[in-house]
DNA sequence: TCATTAAAGTTAT
DNA sequence: ATAACTTTAATGA
């Protein structure tokens, strides 16, 4: 998935790193660089007029940031945000596009990655838009599994805070922790030592 | 059913 | 110690 890392560095894709908090980029700046996460994690975000956050997704290590909007000429639509301290190889557009050039098998593995996102994208969209809070966070936590080889319950451990949860399904962190809690009584998951397994 | 507010407990820095 | 996160309870749309 990730572009090979002697690659982007032969190209002049430098070491960048960040600490929790920082802006990676902004909301409605212009998209100038491929990113590629070496360590840490990233969230894509909005924050409402209210000051609420909405997390769009959480990016780790070999996901690139971004990538999609390299191939438009329209502003970001979100922010990108250090969660943790983060170490990040960064490209400029014209060498990515350059990169491409030299080795179009690029393309296609840049296809499938896209393609990818689209797809959790849209089972995203539709488990947080149509569905009670218990089935919103039901799902969400499916999709994340699905990337794990072990399928069987109880044996993934959500990566997020509950707040990150929460601002992922759009529900306020209260309901979240309740939510949680009803489906800890269905068996639906296990909480050890304050970690969701599902 | 779910958001909001408030208050208090817990963990991380 | 202080900030960030988690939890519970009461109230109201």
């Amino acid at each position: 998935m990730p572009i090979n890392k002697n690659h982007l560095y032969e190209i002049g894709a430098v070491l960048e790193k960040y600490n929790a908090g920082d802006y990676i980029f902004r909301e409605n700046g212009t998209p100038q660089f491929y990113y590629q996460i070496l360590t840490g994690e990233i969230k894509l975000n909005n924050y409402h007029s209210d000051g609420k956050e909405f997390i769009q997704n959480i990016l780790s290590t070999d996901d690139s940031i971004g990538e999609s909007l390299l191939f438009t000429e329209k502003a970001y639509p979100m922010n990108a945000r250090a969660l943790t301290e983060c170490s990040l190889l960064k490209l400029s557009k014209t060498s990515f596009y350059k990169l491409l050039e030299l080795q179009p098998q690029l393309y296609l593995m840049l296809c499938k990655a896209l393609s990818e996102r689209l797809y959790k994208k849209y089972i995203l969209i539709k488990s947080v838009s149509c569905h009670s809070a218990s089935e919103r966070q039901n799902e969400v936590m499916q999709l994340m599994k699905q990337e794990q080889d072990n399928q069987s319950p109880f044996t993934f451990e959500i990566p997020l805070t509950r707040q990150q949860l929460a601002s992922l399904t759009g529900l306020c962190i209260e309901t979240t922790i309740r939510t949680i809690k009803k489906m800890e009584r269905q068996k639906l998951l296990r909480i050890e030592n304050r970690k969701i397994m599902y």
